[in-house]
DNA sequence: AACGATTTCAACCGCGCTCTC
DNA sequence: CGAGAGCGCGGTTGAAATCGT
């Protein structure tokens, strides 16, 4: 193992004077003050050496073990070998299922973090770990499984440390609260949500460029989501208000507040099992790279695990604001994680996706298996039947189209009522439907319904139109109509993170349904 | 048994931070 | 205050090990 021997051409071969140049390794090594340092693999002999220097003098100080030993190593080298090889207390062998959880956990919470998760896995080390869960990101990746199970959102912080500022993006409430909470700030948009569908195996046959994922991102989606991307963000206190939402409007409407918006929109990614440590510098990157219909971030669906995941990596995560929390908050299995995503697919289906957190991860990692297959099989569906990935915004067609896909994801397998399908049948015309719209639909999913949406029985939303999602903006936030009219574009700006966004950032700015008169009158639902 | 594909993991590299002078 | 050294971290690499056919 270790580094070939490619890595000796930058420097040549070992000194003949080397006090190990003999020991018939060819590996070859820097140039260190006239001694020629190795590289690769470790001899036992040079490992008693650093044993021997690290005895006397101690950790650190690396660089001067070669003028100590005359080890022909550089410091790093050292340092490194020390640290995951030869200190004291360090375990071998392979993870148990509970350092298994736990890894994910602290992943969850500090995204690539190594050093840190090993400050949390007496005996491991921060390369282990890494190994680990890069390998563990292929397997999941291959199994068209989430990186995290569904339930780790819900359940990985304990209630005391989740704030009441939930955000539009990325994960339910308590993942944003367990982002915020670890000094993370939540990504203003939800591209680790889109992009996590691409775990899905792709379709065969099938352009990247029609996954679901892409479908949301496409720059042609209405505007919706790429142009979120370009607005920055300004920071935002824990209890900024939110617009105007429910804050003394003419009718003191229901509020449609900030939170209810949030578990509705990540509730949508839930069901997918989707849940992301929080990368704040994507949106940075997105920035920078100019984010557009050709940003290889939308428009390459091939998944690559070490591209989204090491995206997480940059979210640098301030020391002081990282506590430890209870992180025994899961009831293990008894199994290892990974033999449980790789247990077959067999018997019924479990009851949801996602877990409503009260079951297994087998449970949850089988079902979201089973319902990524069948979104598999509906992108493949969108691909041929909608426009949506690609299309114009012209008229709802799209939007039908994809909702008309998304009703056939109706999942009679889930008891719960939890899945997608379930939902739409339970809570929502069946006129067209966007993904965009499932945003409104898991308000049902996962609070109290809002009766405020029904009047005498009836829906006051007209999702037949595109801008449907915005109606309950409309609906539910009384006034006059232009004041309406800005809002509903603040609102969108609001849903999606940021209230700083001008209604001209949003495509449905440009859209020809802009000027129509607010699609939610009572009077417009049959 | 042979061979190719895949996985694992030790080690290197570059970058950035901190400390010292 | 700036430069340089030391160190730590995260990403990447590639040989060895393992698996599948």
């Amino acid at each position: 193992m270790g580094r070939s021997s490619t890595a000796e051409s930058e420097d040549g071969v070992l000194s003949a004077d080397s006090p190990l140049s003999n020991d018939g390794d060819n590996f070859g090594g820097s140039s260190n003050g006239g001694v020629v340092l190795k590289k690769g693999p470790w001899t036992s002999a040079e490992d008693a050496i650093l044993v021997e220097y690290v005895k006397k003098h101690g950790e650190g100080n690396w660089n001067a073990v070669q003028k100590h030993t005359g080890l022909a190593r550089c410091g790093k080298s050292c340092r490194l070998r020390w640290a995951n090889h030869l200190r004291p207390n360090l375990k071998k062998g392979a993870f148990t299922s509970e350092e298994e959880r736990l890894i994910i956990e602290l992943h969850a919470k500090m995204g690539n973090k190594w050093a840190r998760m090993a400050a949390h896995l007496p005996g491991r080390t921060d390369n282990e770990i890494k190994n680990y869960w890069n390998t563990r990101i292929k397997r999941r990746q291959r199994a068209g499984l989430p990186l995290y199970p569904s339930d780790l959102c819900l359940q990985s912080l304990p209630e005391n440390q989740q704030l009441s500022s939930p955000r539009i993006y990325g994960g339910d409430k308590a993942c944003n609260d367990i982002l915020q909470n670890n000094g993370y700030r939540a990504p203003d948009i939800m591209f680790d949500s889109y992009n996590i569908l691409t775990f899905a195996p792709e379709v065969p046959g099938i352009p990247g460029s029609v996954s679901m994922g892409n479908s949301f991102a496409s720059p042609h989606s209405y505007g919706f989501v790429p142009q979120t991307i370009g607005v920055p963000d300004r920071a935002r206190e824990p209890d900024e208000p939110m617009s105007d939402y429910g804050s003394g409007g003419v009718n003191e409407a229901p509020t449609f507040n900030r939170t209810r918006t949030d578990s509705c929109v990540n509730k949508s990614f839930q069901s997918f099992g989707l849940c992301f440590p929080y990368d704040p510098d994507h949106t940075k990157k997105l920035l920078s790279s100019g984010v557009n219909q050709d940003t290889p971030f939308m428009s390459d669906v091939t998944f690559s695990a070490s591209e989204h995941f090491a995206d997480a990596q940059k979210s640098e995560l301030p020391s002081l604001q990282y506590q430890e929390t209870g992180l025994g908050v899961w009831d293990p299995p008894p199994e290892s994680f990974d033999s449980l995503v790789q247990s077959p697919l067999s018997g019924p289906l479990p009851s949801h996706c996602p877990s409503p957190g009260s079951s297994g991860l087998l449970e949850d990692l089988i079902y979201e298996a089973k319902a990524l297959g069948k979104l598999e099989n509906q992108s493949s569906a969108w691909a041929t039947s909608s426009n949506v990935s690609h299309g114009e915004v012209t008229d709802g067609s799209a939007f039908r189209t994809c909702s008309t896909e998304f009703k056939g994801y109706i999942d009679p397998n889930s008891p719960s009522g939890n899945s997608m399908g379930s939902l739409f049948n339970r809570y929502t015309p069946t006129t067209g439907r966007s993904l965009e719209d499932d945003v409104t639909m898991h308000h049902v999913k996962s609070e109290v319904f809002d009766p405020s949406w029904i009047v005498d029985g009836e829906s006051k939303v007209d999702y037949s139109r595109p801008d449907a999602i915005l109606g309950s903006c409309w609906v539910e936030q009384s006034g006059p109509a232009s004041k309406q009219k800005g809002s509903t574009t603040d609102s969108i700006a609001a849903l999606l993170g940021d209230t700083s966004a001008s209604a001209s950032t949003w495509g449905f700015t440009s859209c020809s349904w802009n000027n129509m008169p607010p699609v939610c009158q009572i009077s417009d639902i049959p």
